[in-house]
This record gives C-alpha cells, sequence and structure tokens, in this order.
DNA sequence: CGTCGTTGTATCGGCATAGATACAACGATG
DNA sequence: CATCGTTGTATCTATGCCGATACAACGACG
C-alpha cells in the first residue's frame, strides 16, 4: 500500500509492452534439465555431429572441441538421461558410434522445445494488466481493461524465485499468444455453448500485417470503462488491442480486413497468468 | 545409404513420444538473450533483490553472493539491454538503487517467457510424425496418419543447428500443444467457415484426466489409412490420440465424457513443425 | 565537519570447465 | 600377427567466472 507514489505512478497508460510485436522479439535460450543436468544446444550439436560422424572423435574433431571432454560429456548426460550413444571399440573402422533411439528422442524432444521457444520470441503476444479477481484451483479469473478473463496461473513452476502464484488482489500480466485467437467473423456465428474456447471479445480490426502467408490482424476492443468502476482510476478510456495470428487462407475466406467487426475467442487454458514486478 | 538399418528400423511404430503426455514433464531453463548476453533467472532474482532491498549491496547480502560481481554483472547486462538499475552514491542512507522502468519490463518480460516454458513443460503436447507434403511461405502442409495438417515450420530460426526449415518430402514431427486445442460439441454446430481454425478432426474421447479445475482430455482420432497408400507400409492402422486441455467448466457445459464423439479443432498457426532427427 | 552506508574500482585466490596430450584396450581386417 | 582408428582413462594446463577483500568517491544528515 505504500507503493502508491510508485506503482502509481502508471495506472493510466498501457506502457510500451502492451500489445508490441517486436517487445517479444528478443531471443531466447533454452535448456533441457533433468537430475540438474542441463542438456542445451552445445549437446544438441554434439549428438547430431556424432549421428553424423559416426564416431564420437570425428564428432568432436568436426566441432573443433576436445575429444575427451565430448566423451565425458556424453558420459555425464548419460548418467541423467539414459544411455544416448552406443559405443563401440574395435572392429570394422576401429569403432565406432551410433544415436541410440532414446537420444534421437532426446533430440527431438530438445528440437521441440527449441520450436516453442523461438516461436513465442517471434510470433506477437498480447500483454494485459490486471488484477486477480478469483482463483479457482489452477485457474484464475482477472479484471482488466477489456473485464474479466481467465486464465491458467503458475503452471508447472521451474524458478522459485518470480513465478510464485498469485493471491486475490495481486497485479498480473495476461499474457495471450496470438496463435491462440480464433477469429469469427460475427458475433452470433458461433453457439457459445458448442465450443471450450472460454474468453470471447467483440472487437473491430484495426491493421492487418500481411506476411507471405501468414498475417496479423489486431484487433481494437472496447474497454469496459463503466461496469468496475469501483475503483475509478484503473478503467481509463482506453483502447486495447489483441493481436491474432491468421493464415492468408483464412483472412480470405472470412473476408476480414481493416473495419470488419469481428468476435474473437481463445482458450483459458491457453492464456497464462505472469506475476507483474510491481 | 548405410542408415538403411538404422532408420528403417522403426518405420512401423510410433515410438514413446507419439503423444506421451509426461514426455513433456522434462523441465526446461529459458534464458533471453540480446547482444549475446544471457539474462537468465540468476539475473531476475538479481535485479528482484535490489528492486527490494532498495540497493545493490543490500541484494548481494541478501542473495549471499559478491557486491562487487553483483554490481558488475549488472554494468554488463546493461551493456546488452540498456538501463536497468538507477544507482546513487552519497545522500540519504549512503545512496541506494531503484529499478528503473525498462529494468521492470525486462523482468516482465523474463517473467513471460519462463510461464511459456513452464507451460510447455507441464503442459501435455500431441506430437504427431509425418512428412512434408507441400510448402507455402511461413507455411506447410504435412502428411500425417491423421490426412494432412497444415502449421507452422522455422518461426523465428534461434539456433542454426537443428532448427532449419524443411524440404519437401522431409520427416517432421508436427506439435500440437494441448492447450490449443478446441472441442466442439458435434461435427457440425460449429460452421466452417466462421472460424479461423484450420485444422479440424474428428474423434472419440477416449479418456478425461481430471484435475482440480482444468482437466486433459484424450480424443482418439481414426487414421485414414487408406487415403494415401501410396507408401504402404507407412499407414498402419494405429489409433492417434490428440490431448486437449479443457476447464472443468468447459467438460461440464459441453457434456463431455469418455465415449463421446466430438470435433477437434486447432489453428495452423498454433502448430510447430519441427524437423525429425531421421 | 565528521559519520554513515552506499556506489565505483582494482586486485587476489579458488573453483569449475574445457582443451591438450598421452597411453592402454579393443576387435575386425588383411 | 601386425595394422588401424576407435573407445576408455588419466593427467596437466589454460581460461573464465565468482567470491573476498580493500580502498577511494560521494552526498545527505546530524
Amino acid at each position: 500500500m505504500g507503493d502508491a507514489s510508485e506503482a502509481g505512478g502508471t495506472p493510466e497508460a498501457t506502457d510500451p509492452p502492451e500489445a508490441g510485436p517486436d517487445a517479444a522479439a528478443g531471443r531466447g535460450r533454452a535448456a533441457l534439465i533433468e537430475e540438474g543436468v542441463e542438456f542445451d544446444g552445445r549437446d544438441a550439436a554434439l549428438l547430431r555431429a556424432v549421428d553424423a560422424a559416426g564416431s564420437v572423435a570425428g564428432a568432436a574433431s568436426e566441432l573443433g572441441r576436445s575429444r575427451a571432454r565430448a566423451l565425458s560429456r556424453i558420459e555425464t548426460l548419460e548418467g541423467s538421461y539414459g544411455t544416448l550413444v552406443e559405443r563401440r571399440r574395435g572392429g570394422e573402422g576401429g569403432g565406432g558410434s551410433r544415436l541410440t533411439a532414446s537420444g534421437r528422442d532426446l533430440l527431438d524432444r530438445y528440437d521441440r522445445l527449441q520450436a516453442v521457444l523461438a516461436a513465442t520470441a517471434s510470433v506477437p503476444e498480447t500483454v494485459l494488466r490486471g488484477t486477480v479477481a478469483a482463483i479457482h484451483g489452477e485457474l484464475a479469473v482477472v479484471d482488466t481493461a477489456v473485464g474479466e478473463l481467465s486464465g491458467l496461473h503458475g503452471v508447472g513452476e521451474i524458478g522459485g524465485s518470480g513465478g510464485e502464484s498469485p493471491a486475490v488482489g495481486d497485479a498480473v500480466q495476461v499474457r495471450i499468444g496470438a496463435d491462440a485467437v480464433t477469429v469469427n467473423e460475427a458475433a452470433g456465428a458461433v453457439d457459445p455453448d458448442a465450443t471450450s474456447a472460454r474468453n470471447a471479445l467483440a472487437g473491430r480490426i484495426v491493421e492487418i500485417d500481411a506476411g507471405e502467408t501468414v498475417s496479423t490482424a489486431r484487433i481494437a476492443v472496447d474497454t469496459d470503462g463503466s461496469e468496475d468502476d469501483a475503483d475509478g482510476a484503473e478503467t481509463a478510456p482506453q483502447t486495447v488491442t489483441v493481436a491474432a495470428l491468421l493464415t492468408a487462407e483464412s483472412i480470405e475466406r472470412l473476408g476480414l480486413e481493416p473495419g470488419n467487426q469481428v468476435s474473437i475467442r481463445w482458450k483459458a487454458t491457453a492464456t497464462r497468468l505472469v506475476p507483474r514486478a510491481e
């Protein structure tokens, strides 16, 4: 409560990272973790090189790194991830190494993680500020400028530092990936009881950022400046834009263009609630 | 060529990571990267501690780490991320440090990344194998056991090693997050032309893994073992199950229970195509 | 004007990781 | 049985990061 002078400094505006496309342009790095041992891009490259060269020695020289280290690294990884490389010494060609099935699976898993991370960095996101209104299990309802939204909080905690579950009244950011937002042409076209998409809003297309075959539509959503006027200042009359990633085909099929009135919809389970740094 | 004995070893089965829920249970670690400088959980904790303590010195002692190091680390970060901490020496209390607005934004951004990563680790995913049938810009059509699916490939490449864009005919894994899958009660309830969700399948609920307020439904989808019998062996008669994350409320409202016939639907832009380790 | 706790800055030692090197063990091949 | 290139294993060294320590600069406050 004593933070009125500080936190109160920005109640009216929506700040830079509100719905910025390149706010998420920053790159990231991902690593799997098992029993405290990280599997990162360097390890993935090593396994791939082993697969290509057919030997750890060849992989090491290919990557320009020490063979002994590469071998011990593989042993360390295998201590936590199970057998990854089948090594054979002596014999044809002096021996050799092959990836095991689980080694390949691990690579695939890493690639998936990497793909997801890359996507979060390059796919637009909509970030709304809000305060937690209610918590039901893993779900929470958040009061935002566009009304109440529900989403998941604290799914699969990792770092103990900043990802704790919020409590009612806490300030949170509501993150909605543009790839999770579905656009319908009219408000009544979809029977709201027939789908599992939970969050729905009406809005107007303000811009379509066309890509080759994938475009980003920005939809302006009316803020309900009247509904929860209990805390007055917080519901300033501002427009919130939600980003939706659409294929060119969908845009054409739905006949979408700036000015169109549409209804957007996304699943509560695709909505992440993240504690906000005060 | 010599891999006929190897790659050919698993053409028939779908292997462990097909639709495994705990295949994604492995934890991960994320870090932002800007100009080669990583911002990880340790840095986030440092900024948070500075915010809480009001000084770098206090933060360092709070975290049990060297003050000089903490300071130089902050300087390193600021060299790539811009001013993060406003430091003042002398004056009331001898001086002190405060987070800048961009410092707070960076923390929020990190928390969002962390939340997304945690979600990918804990939210079930469906992974299908397939081969690329066509590529249109950022989109690609993939032949899978359940027919043709479209999804994004190579969105925002990061590591140059394994995330390259696939070509027609390449083996890929198709990743569908359970939080992106929408469930409808009947096939005809939703006008397929009225929504931007592109991929649609019919299936039968085989299991509902109930959580507190969020449940995972597994939907068995018929494989079209007849359509593309060109390459015979690949279309073995198998059932593919797709995971969908649903709120308990949605399950109740739609009256979902095992045995129900449902239609599932998800956006092409929420589908990731990842190169498969041969 | 002295006190105080902080921000700056520099230096030293410890520790973990990686590269470099060397040598033994292995087993098919000729 | 000698050859070959690999897998195992051990040891030394270099490097980089971090903690620890020390000291100067600063500016409000009493």
